[in-house]
DNA sequence: GGGGATTTGTTATAGACCACTACAATCGGC
DNA sequence: GCCGATTGTAGTGGTCTATAACAAATCCCC
């Protein structure tokens, strides 16, 4: 139950992919899953320069945003969202444990489950991170206008239904 | 230099990032990384789907493309273009040597570097896989008409740039 | 031209993340 | 009450990638 020593967080993608001029990328101008992968890399990049020293990763972030507006979820459901397995979403919510910003109550309908609410502190934490990571997106985003910036995230939400 | 025995690739996120119904994604909604990383994820699996068996990975991909649109092209270079370390860039190169896809030559100018150039046999797996990759692509995309693919992928590449 | 800084490829090591499996406790349907 | 499904858990293994350190070659600058 006490706080295990973790080394900090460090993004496993430390470098952008690069725009090397000169060069011939063939056939990847005109998949959309490149351009994809190449937005998403600058946006992780971009998400773990505003959130530096936090230990504070977009799967960390999306659990504590999910944990906080569906109080008492169950661990399963949260993986689910995150899209890995149940396992998974032990250590994740293990680590928050530990950091006491999340804590585990008995569900009161199912013995088996755990519902998972945040703490106190977790939801100063939310609240804080939630601030940084809508302003950089935001800032990100600053590239587009209102209206381009309305059509991507609609565009992205067709695709990945 | 005998091709090492490795296990078939298994793709890390096996699944999707499910859109749970009746729950609160909170400030999720509105996010650009979000909405990026779940089409992403969509587009990722779609990927895996398609060329099942191959142990053939996005970065894979982008790697015989750019070496084949690119002859001579360094590993160094390589790696930036992944946003992958020079370690890495040789631990790829490696892996395709073995499988007679990509061959090493000295470059003519500089007795430090190899210049990396697909073999008949990665000539010939590229243009398969091309194949495969782009109707994936189309296909995915298929949600989206012509127009809103070209904006869809010019967004992107404001995003990324 | 010479010498220090830089670059390239390489090896070794380590860490983060995540899946899979097996297990016990619990639930649910019949 | 019983059997299959589900939940959380612990253990294990594998993939990917970074970092550090090194030798050989190159570059650069005076």
């Amino acid at each position: 139950m006490t706080p295990k020593p973790t080394a900090p967080y460090r993004p496993r993608t430390l470098a952008p992919m690069q725009r090397v001029a000169g060069l011939d990328y063939g056939v990847l101008d005109e998949l959309l899953g490149y351009a994809l992968r190449r937005a998403q890399v600058a946006m992780f990049l971009a998400f773990h320069a505003a959130t530096r020293g936090q230990d504070i990763t977009p799967p960390r972030f999306t659990a504590l945003v999910i944990v906080g507006a569906n109080p008492g979820i169950s661990q399963t459901a949260l993986g689910n969202v995150l899209g890995i397995a149940r396992s998974g979403a032990m250590v994740l919510t293990d680590w928050f444990q530990a950091r006491g910003l999340i804590a585990r109550r008995r569900a009161p309908d199912d013995r088996r489950a755990w519902g998972l609410h945040l703490t106190a502190r977790g939801e100063r934490m939310v609240r804080s991170m939630t601030r940084k990571v809508v302003a950089l997106d935001r800032r990100r985003a600053a590239v587009l206008n209102g209206e381009e910036r309305r059509q991507l995230l609609s565009l992205l939400n067709k695709l990945a239904a």
